[in-house]
DNA sequence: TATGAATGAGGCTTCATTCAT
DNA sequence: AATGAATGAAGCCTCATTCAT
């Protein structure tokens, strides 16, 4: 509700200034531990196991307070999310632009670092687009999604020019590589996979290689007639 | 006159042999209606979101009669992904086995074509396997889907032999197509990637390729016959 | 949520016609149950006060079968709202309309006889209202009403024909006679006026005098010029 | 020098009495607009629905700032009704003792001024009394009603000794006034009335008219002059 | 067997009040 | 005195499951 009431001025100028700053980094401090053991019970029971109030008790703070950061339940979803894809955003940002190929690994190695973590986070986001609500905040999420896919696009576009991949657009060679990264970590995380493979470290070495590979143009070798296999594949 | 021996209980004539086995019959035909509606409803709105009551509602019995079929809702999981592997089953015995492609195909098909229902699948088995309990369930239903891929590696190994694919064990082949296929299902779901793909149709062809070569013996380009991947695939 | 489901067909012809309209019956007595306790718990001590536990407990019922019957505890409101205002109906349906002076007493009497319970109504309809929601509950209830209203309007009417009451629109002197005795009502309940008040029963005699003069024509007295009071006012 | 004597505390140079004086000012006025912040709030959106943040935050203090000057959000509403009577005593005492009727036209034109204010005060008081605890402040605030109601009922008495109003004790006519009144803002209040009541100004034209007559002497007709109430009540 | 009313544990959320700074 | 983060009791509501008919 609008309560038509202009914001409080809030000028404790009797409050000294550095007590009241670290009473505000304390609070951001809360917050994070929050999200941190939010994330980490969530990965290992599953967000809907995890009452708010277990929460509450992993970092120690009563039940209300969860409600003082955060609006509700879904709201500590949506912050995870973001955070997931800020990190993400910074990472990209750090790396450096001399070497694109670490640019691409550290893409795909910080989804595949976490198999859990990318998978709960799969089902957040299906869970919040379902739950209507929410829009603004996944647009948003999306929308940095978006800026970090555009840097990586410009890798992919700068392979594609030197030949190496094949002359599709770039985002048909993220998708994919997002796909097999996903799919990956489904492989990961699924009890039967991991007894059904026995050699886990070959396979995801394998796995690696056709993730390399994926995509490359000429993979097939020799097409002399400088068309893509994908054109190749439509005759 | 046999005076000794009692005599042998009666069948009443007023109910009839036949009709028994119709309510038999139609005892099944509700459970089948029962997993079918569940089945529906779980992809459509999560299966968080569909009560017990809503599936009775939908199959128009009542709550209770779903427990005289399932001991709990978790039993509904289990007998749905049991049907599954068991459909995958008889499919896969079903297949003309002198036409080892039409196998291939119509395992992914099966999956592929109904993305909602895989993914769904497999947050079910996830589910269970949290919830502890019904680790016998799931062990049948991991035996089931062994027997499976044994069919399909069986396949593959054939393939291997002739040299098509990459020397590897054959369940390598198998789960990397397996991780793939279970991308290409994620990303089909995501919003996010909905709107990013803007060529979907020319993306799932490059896909499709994609998936057909992976793990193709010579992909660093052997081929000394200058066709492509997907044409041998083909052969 | 509508799920596109078709009501179900209930027809529970293994069960006995008689039983089931007795269960049926139960189920009815059971929510008259709820609503009588409620009411009585609702006029004793405020509905703030009460919670739907408390309502479960009284009636001896668990809490969530109280929302087999309300889907929630505003719900109660409305339905404790509607019987009112039926029960008003059933009242004035129910007199003798060769002696209209009954009805009128009928009604008043009826809000006067329990005054904790017209002001509690006056409170729930407020609280109703403001909570938004209810727009049509609200609609229905003050249909009812207006039928109410309607009824006492003609003998409002016969009574302004016949030249007692003054020519006014029926519905000033109804508005006004309830006026009254809600004002009535309000003291009775006021603690203040309680005590204020050393002789309650010659004093409710009173304002039962004014209530009956009230809108008299001619009250005050030799009017000549057979002007209405109010006109006269506005000279 | 007088060493046996402890010095008087200084009252600091730096610390100016005025200043001092100036605080004690501003945490008075602090709490006028708390008061006045409250009771706008309340009549507004109904004092369960205002928290005591929202109150802090639309005076734009701390809400630990509510509890220096309020011990409980209760403890609001009794100095809400405080004021509310206090200022009614102001206004008796401020009156012109020579004009009686506007004596009287204060006291009910303070009521029905501001309707939701009237109501709201009836429901707190009922509110305060039936949280038991209280008692005390009820009391006082009972008192000073009191005090006002006998400056009125001095009024009501000379019109009473003077024949104009019927020979019954003064607080009967009082509390018939106040039941009017009362009845009239409830009128004023509800949804259902404000619709019902097409005429609205010409209704409380007439409402005013039955206010005024009503306890008249004589009104049963015996005014000898022909002069309407009305006209009588000006003298 | 079919039913659906009844249950009650348990989840989410609110908010008056406290208290350390 | 002023602050607002922290608290936790308490409220409302959901829903899988049970059970009498």
């Amino acid at each position: 509700m609008n309560w038509g009431i202009a914001a409080k001025p809030k000028i404790p100028d009797y409050f000294p200034r550095e007590k009241e700053s670290r009473k505000v980094r304390e609070f951001k401090r809360r917050e994070e531990e929050i999200l941190e053991s939010s994330l980490l019970l969530f990965k290992t029971h599953g967000e809907d196991k995890i009452t708010v109030e277990v929460i509450a008790d992993s970092v120690g703070i009563g039940k209300g307070t969860i409600y003082k950061h955060f609006k509700s339940k879904s709201d500590i979803y949506v912050r995870l999310l973001e955070n997931y894809e800020l990190d993400l955003k910074a990472l990209l940002e750090t790396e450096d632009f001399t070497d694109p190929e670490s640019i691409w690994r550290s893409y795909f190695g910080f989804r595949m670092g976490d198999p859990e973590q990318a998978i709960l986070f799969g089902r957040l986001e299906d869970k919040l687009v379902k739950d209507g609500q929410y829009h603004e905040a996944i647009k948003n999420i999306h929308q940095v999604r978006s800026a970090n896919m555009d840097i990586l696009a410009e890798l992919v576009d700068k392979r594609i020019e030197s030949g190496k991949l094949e002359q599709v657009p770039a985002y048909f060679h993220l998708s994919a590589s997002w796909a097999l990264v996903h799919g990956a970590l489904a492989l990961h995380q699924s009890d039967y996979f991991q007894s059904y493979i026995e050699d886990k470290e070959s396979f995801f070495e394998f796995l690696l290689q056709i993730g390399m590979r994926m995509g490359n143009r000429g993979q097939s070798g020799h097409n002399q007639d400088g068309r893509s296999d994908l054109e190749q594949v439509k005759d």
